[in-house]
DNA sequence: CCCTGATTCGC
DNA sequence: GCGAATCAGG
């Protein structure tokens, strides 16, 4: 299988929708997992929260502890030359850093006292002494939570598909509304008997062609 | 174990 | 450019 327009146009998609490289894989076909993420990554489209990202580069971690170089590293590295650290410290902050997710950090400057964790939804744990701390992170940790509002609620979304319900796209990923088929599939296929049928058609001979299905995921509104 | 994305490196 | 192998966190 080779990256054909349309192919990396649904792998973008697919990508910024939020989609797993392993679900982007399989709604492809013919391509393994880490071809999705390295293609990704090679468009330039990385910036997904990864399960394994440190996110941080403290001041000069020095001595990276020589603890754990054993069988990588060494050979072209003529002088390697000391980590630069972070070489903005005359960098003026631009603006916001934070765009929509920053929220409340402690508008009034109240020095939060012993706080020691925070639990899930964002809220904070309090020793029993401390009842007083003023709640101050709202949960929101997603922007767009998967199930906003009751409409959505009986909606298959993105994280419920499994190869026993039909994945095809209903309305386009981003939309409010976006979720899934969500019926039995046909056995064997990744689709319901409904959307087989849109998603597999025989040729037809020259001249009586339909106009061809949507397709899901790039092409105009399905419904 | 499973999952995830990131990175490396031979092709 | 591609993607398997590998890594590393959850």
């Amino acid at each position: 299988m080779s990256w054909t327009d349309e192919r990396i146009e649904k792998l973008t998609k697919m990508w910024e929708g939020g989609a797993t490289a392993s679900q982007i894989a399989d709604e492809l076909g013919g391509v393994s997992r880490n071809a999705v993420i390295g293609k990704a990554h090679r468009l330039g489209l990385k910036a997904r929260p990864s399960p394994v990202k440190p996110n941080d580069k403290d001041s000069a971690p020095a001595a990276p502890s020589a603890a754990k170089v054993a069988k990588t590293e060494a050979p072209p590295r003529a002088a390697p030359p000391p980590r630069p650290a972070p070489a903005a410290p005359a960098a003026p902050r631009p603006a916001a850093a934070a765009p929509a997710a920053a929220a409340p950090t402690t508008p009034s400057g109240t020095p939060q006292p012993r706080i020691v964790s925070v639990g899930p939804g964002g809220f904070l744990r309090q020793g029993p002494g401390d009842q007083q701390a003023p709640i101050p992170p709202a949960p929101p940790r997603r922007l767009v939570p998967a199930k906003p509002s009751p409409e959505m609620a009986e909606k298959t979304s993105l994280l419920e598909l499994n190869d026993r319900i039909c994945r095809w796209p209903m309305g386009h990923p981003g939309e409010p509304d976006f979720h899934f088929c969500g019926v039995a599939v046909n056995p064997g296929f990744p689709y319901c008997v409904e959307h087989c049928g849109r998603a597999y058609q025989a040729q037809l001979p020259r001249g009586h062609r339909r106009p061809p299905p949507p397709l899901p995921f790039g092409g105009p509104r399905v419904r």
